[in-house]
DNA sequence: GTAACAAACAGACAGACTGTATGCAAGAGC
DNA sequence: GCTCTTGCATACAGTCTGTCTGTTTGTTAC
């Protein structure tokens, strides 16, 4: 019955959006009445909230099972181009994490609600809280990681977390727009590789 | 009095958020009633539509601003180290142009309205019309331009110029919430270099 | 077996808000 | 002086949300 409700309420939400979308159109899709809703539920609100869980917790499934995936067969990459050597072994990491990342958000609506939705209606902290931070903590991991070993430029990791973050949710955007991925790969391989140290300090420009 | 109705709007709009707002409350506000406001709009939407507007259109005259001043005392580009030599002209041009957006996007409440209400109300697609692509166009020609000269690695531009205008925006984002737009600006500065193109084409890594 | 109780749901209700339609006052044009 | 338009205030209808009350079903105790 709550599934049914926030199976009905994604539909809706994702077709219309939170604002446009009553709660009489919702059970009217789930075969039951306002009363079951608010049994279940506090209000509208927690009724997205639901929605809005359950897709994030299908987000970061879909990235562990590529990670474990990925650890498991890590000798290719997946790269366009065979060479292994170029980047650091931490930097192919954090593209085969964003790359996951976008496979995981292509599912129709997942954009729509997690990075136009939830946001507006819940506020941007709410939606990291409800995430549990997992997304972000992964990044920063992987950042960090790949920092340490040598592979990145030291910057303020908050900062960079935050910023490669936004630029995953704006490629994955943009693919659910477009449809294709392939340029927004292209151009994050480019800026991560592009965060490998330089390779000596020079004096003279 | 649509400028009253707007700026109380506004005020009400960045506090609340579009949707816990009333009309009631608006127009309270603005010291009319609602035959006033829904004389001079359509709609709430429409109203909120005209704040935006407003908004936009200050955050482009302000970044026009930044940008003659800019080009008047090009000799320092007000990076924190002196060097003048080391990244491109036109890479220094795109970091002065992301310092001039962030420091626009400081007002208080602007990246709640332009960068998180904006877009869940009206959808992207509109948002980037009622700037009239200004933002996009800008940023576009600048790494068009930067390509052109060399300074910056040969990638496809459209995903690019999306991509980095989130960062931008991600960043403004942070800004607001820390009052603090310094690691930002270091990672911008970062990211961007990193996409100069490599120094030479190297036979084996 | 039944009596008490809790949980799941259905329906009715009050309050609020949006958008529209109508009414009224003041100035422009002739 | 009359009309017509513009600017605004008021009244109204429709819809939505959240709450409250009632009904049914299942479970536990005796």
């Amino acid at each position: 019955m709550r599934g049914r409700l926030i199976a009905a309420a994604r539909a809706l939400f994702v077709d219309r959006g939170y604002a446009d979308t009553g709660t009489p159109e919702i059970v009217a899709a789930a075969g039951v009445t306002r009363g079951a809703l608010y049994h279940h539920f506090a209000d509208k609100q927690a009724l997205f909230r639901a929605v809005v869980e359950t897709e994030a917790a299908a987000v970061a499934a879909a990235i562990e099972d590529a990670a474990a995936a990925g650890d498991a067969e890590s000798t290719n990459g997946g790269t366009s181009d065979g060479i292994p050597a170029a980047p650091g072994h931490g930097i192919r990491r954090l593209v085969a994490g964003a790359r996951a990342y976008l496979v995981a958000m292509a599912v129709p609506g997942r954009t729509r609600l997690l990075l136009v939705e939830a946001p507006a209606v819940l506020g941007a902290p709410e939606v990291r809280a409800i995430d549990g931070g997992h997304a972000e903590r992964t990044l920063r991991a992987g950042l960090e990681e790949a920092i340490a070993a040598g592979d990145l430029r030291a910057l303020p990791l908050p900062a960079l977390t935050s910023l490669l973050s936004a630029l995953f949710d704006r490629a994955a955007l943009d693919a659910a727009a477009d449809g294709d991925a392939g340029e927004a790969m292209t151009v994050i391989e480019a800026l991560l590789t592009g965060l490998a140290p330089p390779p000596a300090r020079r004096e003279n420009g």
